[in-house]
DNA sequence: GTGTATACTTACCTGTAAGTAAGCAATGGA
DNA sequence: TCCATTGCTTACTTACAGGTAAGTATACAC
C-alpha cells in the first residue's frame, strides 16, 4: 500500500513536528511509528540512524528558506513583506504546536549531537542570518524601515528575539510572542 | 566523610550546569553521580525523583534572583547597574559552560514537565519579567534609558533576546551573545 | 555500650531508547 | 514465469534511564 514513499513524507512532517516541539533528544522512533501506525523498524528502513533523519530534516529547512527567499537574495526588493513573512511564519508555526524554532530545538542538544547534523545546523543558521541582513539593509535603503545599529548586528538581534520568544510563549503563552513581534515592529518603524 | 551535606550542594551544582547545557531530559543522575564519584542511588537519597532535584533547582534561581534584586524591587534606585548586572550575569554564566537559559532549558522539555516544575518555573519566569519591568520602567524616568516602545513589552523582548542569543551562541560562538548584546545596548541607549 | 539518625552502597527492577537481522508480501520488469 | 527490488513486519539485542529495597559504616546522644 501507499504511494511512492508516502511513509517517507510522513515520517518527515512528524519528525518535523516533533524536533521543534522537544528537540533532537527528546522524541524518538516511537513517538513517529505509533503516531503512523507502523512499527519501529519501519522508520529505520527509511533513516537508518537518527543522524539521517536529523540530516534530512536541516536540509528539508534549509531547502525551503532558500526557495522562499532566493528571488529577494538575487534581485532584492521590496523588504517589508519579507519581514512580514517571517513574522507570519513564526506565528503560524508556533499556532500549530511547532513550538521552538530549528536552532533552538538543536541548540539544547548541541553538545551530543552527531557532528554532521552540527555543521549542518551552522550552515542553516548562517544562511538565516545572511538572508536578514540583506533584508535589513535592503529595508533601511530603501526607507522602509528606520531602526538603530547595523543591519547584521540587528538581524542577529532579530533572530534571537524570535527564537526566545517562541520558547518563552511555550511557558507563558502565546501573548508573548505577540507582544514580542509587536515590539520588533516598533523598533524596525514597520507600522502594521 | 564531607561536612553537613557537602554532597547535596555538589549534586546541585552540577545539575545546574546540566540543566543549562542540556536541558531537563537531556542528563540522567548517571552523569552526576559519575562526576562525583558517588553511587546513582546517593543522588536518589537527596532527590528521591528527578522532579525533586528540578524543582530545587528551579527555588535556587529564584531565590538568587530574589536576594540579589530585593533592594531595588523595593526601593527603586539606578537602573544602569541592575542592566549591567544582567549582561555580566548572562555573558559570565555563558563562558562557564552553562550555555542556555533556565527558561531555555526547561521550555524545551515543557510539555512533559511534572506539573510541580512547570508551575515553578512560570512563576520564576514571571519574577524575571517583573523584575526587568521595574528595571526599565525606572531607567527611562530617571532618564538613564531611552527606548522605544512600553517597558513590560521591552522587558519581555530584551528576555527574549538574551535567552535566544544563548541558544545561537551555542551554534556559532561567543561572538554573537556579544553582539546581541551590544545591540540591546544600542536600543536601550545605554553607552557602555 | 546501646540505639538511632545520617549518608551512603550493593543489587536489583521496569521501561524505553536506538539499532539490527531475517523474513514476507506486493509490484514491475525481463 | 521467474526474479529482484521496494517497503515493510517480527523478533530480537544492547544500553541506559529513573527508581527502589535492603544492607552498611560512621557519628553522636544518652
Amino acid at each position: 500500500m501507499g504511494r511512492i514513499t508516502d511513509t517517507r513524507d510522513q515520517i518527515m512532517d512528524k519528525a518535523a513536528e516533533l524536533l521543534m516541539q522537544r528537540g533532537f533528544n527528546g522524541f524518538s522512533y516511537r513517538d513517529i511509528s505509533t503516531h503512523l501506525g507502523v512499527k519501529n523498524a519501519a522508520i529505520h528502513y527509511h533513516f537508518p540512524s537518527k543522524t539521517d533523519l536529523a540530516l534530512a530534516l536541516v536540509d528539508e529547512y534549509q531547502q525551503t528558506l532558500r526557495n522562499q527567499t532566493s528571488a529577494f537574495m538575487a534581485y532584492g526588493g521590496p523588504a517589508t513583506p519579507q519581514m512580514e513573512g517571517l513574522f507570519m511564519f513564526t506565528e503560524s508555526q508556533f499556532c500549530m504546536g511547532r513550538c521552538i524554532c530549528p536552532f533552538g530545538a538543536l541548540a539544547v542538544d548541541f553538545d551530543d549531537l552527531p557532528d554532521e547534523v552540527r555543521t549542518a545546523t551552522e550552515h542553516f543558521m548562517s544562511d538565516s542570518v545572511n538572508w536578514l541582513t540583506r533584508v535589513l539593509e535592503t529595508g533601511k535603503e530603501k526607507s522602509e524601515f528606520n531602526f538603530k545599529g547595523d543591519p547584521a548586528q540587528k538581524a542577529l538581534g532579530i533572530l534571537a528575539m524570535l527564537q526566545g520568544a517562541r520558547q518563552m510563549a511555550r511557558i507563558q503563552g502565546t501573548d508573548i510572542l505577540k507582544a514580542v513581534i509587536k515590539q520588533i515592529r516598533i523598533e524596525i518603524g514597520l507600522n502594521s
